[in-house]
DNA sequence: CATCACGCTGTTTTT
DNA sequence: CAGCGTGATG
């Protein structure tokens, strides 16, 4: 099985170095497209070649599926034991430590992840209840307190410090966000529960405090590798220092300049101060790209000259020629649409392949517009991030039934389950969750909860799930998911009128589940290792539509040709307003991920008119937006890129419809959705925002905004909500 | 107590 | 669009 390898002929001479200096601290900084990962994959195999036992190698990654195919491509080059090194992520390996060693912090060894969701939920209900004082400004909503919390916990700041910076919105709440914050830890102790914070915490907790769990952690991984280092967080970075505090055998890579996590705390400044917490660093600097021709490199270069702290590293490649990348004013959002799909259609004619392309955008729902074109268009494409499958409802729901037979003190999920049946509120959910404690008694015992108002309409449904849940305990997860599902489809198709879209995914859950032994591990795994939403599945002949934090784990790095759609968007938030130097680098940096990933043709467009949705037009001053790109490209030299834009006389942005008819709020509108598409249906076929429709039965209406790629909403004056789901096959459109 | 209809507000990114 | 509060209804 085993192959022999000639290292010095597959690797540059810098990747080599990186191979084969196995002892001691290195750092990789790995300009994008430089082979960072052959370089990884081919010191894992070298690493096992000479005889070091795959377990003792720890090779950390920022997904697990990264680490995975990385060890699998290690494993097909040379000695098949690769599989066997233990690869992960940061919170995989947390978990994975916590649940043998929990105990030492007070938790028990069966704790629960909280998710995103679940940390929202368990802060909301610590919220007092009436809502505070009444006054002009309102109390955050449970994401923004989950947003401050988590923040302060990966910084180490103390929420005051943070908040006067980042959300000067709402100093005056200061004190009870502080007390919140205590209530949550608090809470979360109490219960035995972890959010993804706390398990990163957590593990650096161990690896300080007691001296024994670390050098049998060091022991255990003698050789460590981490990748994406340019996004870890400080707390994460500590860990690795305690991981290789007794061989010091530590290698990161990454690319400062490729840093686009700093929203959840990551710092590339770590990549600088590694040398300093390891003197006798060897830096290792990889430049050379085999990806991308030589004027989309002098625009990643020139980009990076202007940012204020960097490795200094320039990029170049033997590849001659090539066309200078693009700066593409579309004028409109529906014009960017139109642009780029007709540009994939006249492409496809002169040979090229839909996989070819890639649209790159800041969030999820930029993409909105395109594809509600490309439909229309017949091109195929799959989009990466966006919604999450696991934050969906029906999703929520079927976990939480799975959670509380693995863990049955588990609030939070008992309230969801329990809130799920008629009749059954707030009030009484409190109410059972407290007998439950109480009278410890077997759930079977349902019938004798003296609940205010009981009768036999909840009773039943409440029996027929604890007879159930108790008849599950213990089973194995591929009986316990279809148990539930039978339970819980019931309640599926009374809750969701897309019920069979729901069905669907939850089906997705069973073949899943079969691959476990024990619930528990399923549950951690769903948490810790949440699937794409639903299209992840169906991956085929198809254009990619990525947000650009799913680059990492997306399954293409690389395209022929990539579009980046560089938005502009409505005013920001003070602390997130463009002027400030801090979010102008991290614009910086995405900008310069975005750009190297293409091969040969790199488009930026934007719609220079700014087509902000009807929406938050109107929730906004005149001057609302500012241009997100035009401080890079005045920035730049002359000639990196050129310049077009395309006229469309034609349609005209929604704004200056704004200002013509009503000037102002749109409160006698009102909103109408409809499900937009089929394809084959003309009247959908060509409206885009701001066309003005006729209805038969309610007059005039605007298009107002893309909602998902089917969808679009439409403002109509006097139409109530009630007419949701009305055909509107009749709307016509006025030219 | 639970539920529903309504109106208002605010939106980036994810392990 | 979701998320939130409010007030009426059963």
């Amino acid at each position: 099985m085993q192959k022999e390898i000639d290292y010095k002929k597959l690797l540059n001479s810098a990747q080599f170095d990186a191979v084969t200096t196995l002892e001691g601290p290195v750092l990789v900084i790995a300009g994008a497209g430089s082979g960072k990962t052959r370089a990884l994959v081919y010191r894992v195999a070298r690493l096992v070649e000479s005889g070091i036992p795959p377990e003792s190698v720890l090779l950390l990654t920022f997904t697990r599926k990264a680490a995975q195919e990385m060890l699998e491509r290690a494993a097909g080059l040379s000695d098949a034991r690769c599989r066997f090194v233990s690869g992960g992520t940061f919170h995989s390996l947390a978990h994975r430590v916590l649940r043998s060693h929990a105990e030492l912090l007070d938790y028990s060894n069966s704790f629960t992840i909280l998710d995103r969701s679940d940390m929202e939920e368990a802060i909301h209900s610590l919220v007092p209840g009436p809502r505070l004082p009444k006054g002009i400004h309102k109390f955050p909503k449970r994401s923004t307190l989950a947003d401050i919390i988590s923040k302060s916990a990966n910084l180490e700041r103390p929420v005051e410090d943070l908040m006067e910076e980042e959300y000067a919105q709402f100093i005056e709440f200061i004190p009870q966000i502080k007390s919140l914050e205590t209530g949550y830890r608090n809470y979360k102790q109490a219960n035995h529960l972890m959010d993804y914070d706390d398990l990163i915490i957590n593990l650096r907790k161990l690896l300080i405090d007691y001296p024994d769990v670390r050098t049998q952690l060091s022991l255990r991984y003698r050789y460590i590798m981490v990748d994406e280092y340019q996004d870890t967080n400080s707390i994460q970075s500590d860990i690795v220092r305690w991981l290789a505090h007794e061989h010091r055998n530590i290698m990161v890579v990454g690319d400062d300049s490729q840093s686009i996590y700093s929203f959840r705390g990551a710092n590339y400044r770590n990549m600088f101060e590694f040398p300093v917490h390891f003197p006798e660093t060897r830096i290792i600097r990889l430049e050379e790209n085999y990806r991308s021709t030589q004027p989309i490199l002098r625009l990643a270069n020139a980009l990076m000259d202007k940012a204020s702290e960097k490795f200094t590293k320039c990029l170049f490649t033997n590849r001659i020629g090539g066309e200078q990348p693009k700066v593409m004013d579309t004028m409109t959002g529906p014009g960017q649409a139109q642009f780029i799909s007709r540009y994939i259609i006249n492409q496809l004619h002169h040979g090229h392949s839909i996989t070819d392309f890639a649209v790159l955008f800041r969030s999820g729902y930029h993409s909105f517009e395109l594809e509600a074109e490309l439909n229309r268009q017949g091109i195929k494409y799959t989009k990466y991030g966006g919604f999450k499958f696991l934050e969906s409802a029906h999703i929520k729901d079927f976990l939480a039934h799975l959670r509380v037979m693995v863990n049955k003190d588990e609030t939070v999920s008992w309230q969801r389950v329990l809130g799920l049946i008629k009749n059954i509120g707030p009030a009484r959910t409190a109410s059972i969750i407290k007998w439950m404690r109480e009278d410890s008694i077997g759930p079977a015992d349902i019938e004798k909860w003296p609940g205010s108002g009981r009768n036999a309409d909840m009773l039943k449904p409440l029996s027929l799930l604890f007879t159930k849940l108790a008849s599950l305990h213990g089973t194995d997860p591929e009986k316990a998911v279809e148990q539930v599902m039978e339970y819980y489809s019931t309640i599926l198709e009374d809750k969701f009128d897309d019920y069979p879209r729901r069905k669907k995914e939850l089906d997705q859950l069973l073949p899943m589940a079969r691959r476990y032994k024990r619930l528990g591990d399923f549950i951690d795994d769903l948490v810790l290792e949440p699937p794409n939403s639903s299209n992840e599945l169906s991956q085929g002949d198809k254009t990619e539509l990525l947000t650009l934090s799913t680059i990492h784990s997306a399954k293409g790095l690389e395209w022929p040709t990539v579009f980046i759609i560089w938005a502009t968007e409505g005013r920001l938030p003070p602390s997130r307003a463009y002027q400030n130097p801090s979010v102008l680098e991290e614009e910086r940096r995405l900008l310069y991920v975005a750009a190297t990933r293409a091969k040969d043709h790199l488009i930026v467009s934007y719609p220079g008119q700014e087509t902000m949705p009807l929406w938050q037009f109107n929730n906004r001053s005149e001057n609302g937006s500012q241009s997100r790109l035009s401080s890079f490209l005045n920035s730049l030299p002359e000639g990196v890129v050129s310049y077009g834009s395309i006229g469309n006389g034609e349609k005209r942005p929604v704004r200056s419809w704004q200002r013509e008819d009503s000037g102002r709020k749109n409160t006698n509108y009102e909103k109408y959705n409809a499900s937009c598409v089929p394809l084959d249906n003309t009247v959908s076929q060509d409206l885009s925002t701001g066309d003005r429709v006729n209805h038969p039965a309610f007059g005039a209406g605007v298009v107002s905004r893309f909602i998902s790629g089917d969808k679009i909403e439409i403002l109509f004056k006097n139409a109530g909500r009630k007419l949701l789901h009305l055909e509107y096959t009749k709307l016509e459109k006025i030219i």
